[in-house]
DNA sequence: GCCGTTTTCGGCCCGACTGTTTTCAGTCG
């Protein structure tokens, strides 16, 4: 039973226990959120974790939970689970992905006219609301009728929460939003918030904050934004649009002088902010968006600590500011208290890429660059690098002899000399390879020709869908070989489109770390892979981590950026980044 | 149901906005 599956029956236990009696479960309510929300955001099954005694610890995870969920994944039902589900009717639950269906309202819907059937229950709300009969019942109006009407259509066409957006879109998208703003005169100040600040890999809502002390003319001018689709709702303090791509976007608008709580707040994460929270509390404080308040005064401006930076925010909690990649409540709150938090990698920090597609004629295996390797050295040495790494798909095998591969690595490896002459004292030239790791675990080329390299970037294209324990062993076996240095895309994901393949990474980061073998973090914005989670994984470990763009053209060699993100969510420093280090350390490392 | 730098019992983040209402319930972030 996958991890999805599993967090969807937490949920509805969730909901149900909101329709029996929200205030008598109120804190069960939030336990199985909270241990859904875990789960959502664990790389690791939980069936995994069962088997190697970590569920426990998961927070939010405690022994009654963790029982119900042993007996879930072995029976696939749990008992105590299903007297709770048997009093919903089944129907209620499909609607809870319907934006603005919240438990009562679809509980109230599915009850009232009694729709038992959860395969038809979003059209057969659509005929009642045409007929006109919600509108009838009491608490619900025309209004509401023909909100649920569009949320339901809105739902048919994927315009869900679930979808979301890669980076570099939601970065394009929010940079018009803030060009649009920063035109108004009443807007001072303009960030962008929410999971795009903290750089997320993927992004669901853009949360925008401004400074101003004229919230409503900045709303009026946000509102006649031309990207507009409608108008969301619309209050004193706060806005929201939905976008004519489909995106819904929320502005947020303080007052200069309580602008630094706003940042913190709509930053986030959640489970950051309730962590934070819980945790002023213990010292008598109270957070919100406008500042901090001693417990037990009254709820009043007056008494209200304002801050005009988020750094001013955290230090009257006596903690570090805290990057907002870190921002998920993953033991950064407790280390901005010790004045502990890691001093992350940043982009100037890197001084060179391992994975370039140069247009080099290889006749390889995948697809080839664009440009050549002088064109893409001249970029280097415009992002200032001080080295480079070429490593083009080796030559076709189905197409080419061994010998004629052979043949054509050692073309190109003459050519790489005559470039490292040229650009000698300027900058360092790798002469790499992307290898494909064949379904037995082998390396595509022979040792013959390897030998021709100063090392391999393997990695798997090909036999996606074998099982974790043979995929493990695949990797391992192809990692083995003395020339194969990196692993690229470790788990073969791409973003909204397919999940890649488990490996067991104990295994793997064990084997990396005593073999001296790097991971890659690919910046590439739909693979953005290794994850950050399983990077942090890996930095707790001490594996050596490289961030490599996988570059086919000039442009790309600028994505670079994207890789530094998932660093930095996942804790890295520039001592666990490869290529933050010198050459002379590089070779050392590579073993030339 | 979870959790612990005052606690293994007694707490559990904080607020905005909307529709349908005359004071609030439901949803969302």
């Amino acid at each position: 039973m996958s991890n999805v599956e599993i967090c969807r029956v937490l949920r509805n236990v969730a909901a149900a226990l909101s329709i029996k009696n929200e205030k008598k479960f109120r804190f069960q309510i939030i336990a199985y959120q909270k241990a859904a929300d875990e789960i959502e955001n664990s790389n690791v099954e939980v069936g995994d974790l069962l088997r190697e005694k970590k569920l426990e610890k998961l927070p939010g995870v405690g022994a009654s939970i963790r029982s119900h969920l042993e007996e879930m994944v072995n029976t696939g039902h749990v008992k105590h689970f299903d007297s709770i589900l048997e009093d919903v009717p089944s129907a209620v639950f499909p609607l809870l992905d319907v934006t603005g269906f919240g438990p009562k309202k679809a509980f109230r819907l599915v009850n009232e006219f009694k729709l038992n059937n959860p395969e038809t229950v979003f059209s057969d709300i659509q005929k009642l609301g045409k007929e006109g009969r919600i509108a009838t019942l009491e608490g619900f109006g025309e209004k509401s009728q023909s909100d649920i009407l569009r949320a339901i259509e809105e739902y048919g066409l994927g315009k869900t929460k679930g979808n979301r957006m890669v980076l570099p879109y939601a970065g394009q998208l929010a940079d018009k939003l803030v060009d649009y703003l920063n035109k108004s005169k009443n807007v001072i100040r303009v960030s962008v918030l929410g999971s795009l600040r903290r750089r997320r890999s993927t992004v669901g809502d853009i949360d925008i904050a401004v400074a101003s002390n004229e919230p409503g003319k900045v709303f009026d001018h946000f509102t006649t934004y031309p990207g507009i689709e409608r108008i969301i709702e619309r209050g004193d303090k706060s806005c929201s649009i939905l976008a004519t791509s489909g995106r819904q976007v929320d502005l947020m608008v303080a007052p200069p002088e309580g602008f630094g709580a706003l940042l913190q707040h709509f930053t986030g994460s959640k489970a950051h902010n309730i962590h934070l929270r819980e945790h002023a509390l213990s010292k008598g404080l109270s957070l919100s968006e406008y500042g901090i308040r001693k417990v037990g005064t009254k709820k009043d401006e007056s008494q209200i600590m304002k801050f005009k930076t988020e750094e001013e925010f955290y230090e009257a909690l006596d903690m570090d500011w805290i990057p907002p990649e870190l921002r998920e409540d993953n033991g950064e709150i407790e280390a901005a208290i010790k004045h502990d938090l890691p001093n992350l990698v940043r982009l100037e920090d890197i001084k060179g890429d391992f994975h370039i597609h140069s247009s080099y004629p290889i006749e390889p295996s995948h697809d080839m660059g664009q440009n050549s390797m002088e064109e893409m050295i001249e970029q280097a040495l415009k992002l200032k690098y001080k080295y480079l790494g070429f490593s083009e798909h080796s030559p076709s095998i189905s197409k080419h002899s061994n010998r004629k591969i052979y043949e054509i690595l050692t073309l190109r490896s003459k050519y790489i000399e005559r470039l490292r002459l040229k650009y000698k004292n300027i900058i360092r030239i790798y002469s790499l390879l992307e290898i494909d790791i064949l379904p037995d675990g082998s390396l595509a080329i022979e040792d013959e020709a390897m030998d021709l390299l100063d090392g391999g970037i393997v990695s798997i294209h090909s036999n996606f869908d074998m099982d974790k324990d043979k995929m493990t062993e695949r990797v391992l076996k192809g990692l083995s070989h003395p020339k194969a240095k990196i692993l690229a895309h470790p788990t073969g994901r791409l973003l909204n489109q397919r999940s890649g393949y488990e490996l067991d990474w104990d295994l793997i980061f064990n084997f990396c770390k005593e073999n001296k073998k790097a991971i890659e973090i690919n910046a590439w914005p739909l693979r953005l892979d290794l994850p950050d989670t399983l990077v942090k994984r890996a930095v707790d470990k001490g594996v050596i981590l490289v961030i490599d763009t996988d570059s086919h053209d000039l442009k790309q060699m600028e994505m670079m950026k994207y890789g530094i993100s998932v660093a930095r969510r996942g804790w890295a420093t520039c001592n666990d980044i490869l290529n933050t280090k010198s050459y002379n350390e590089i070779d050392e490392w590579i073993e030339i």
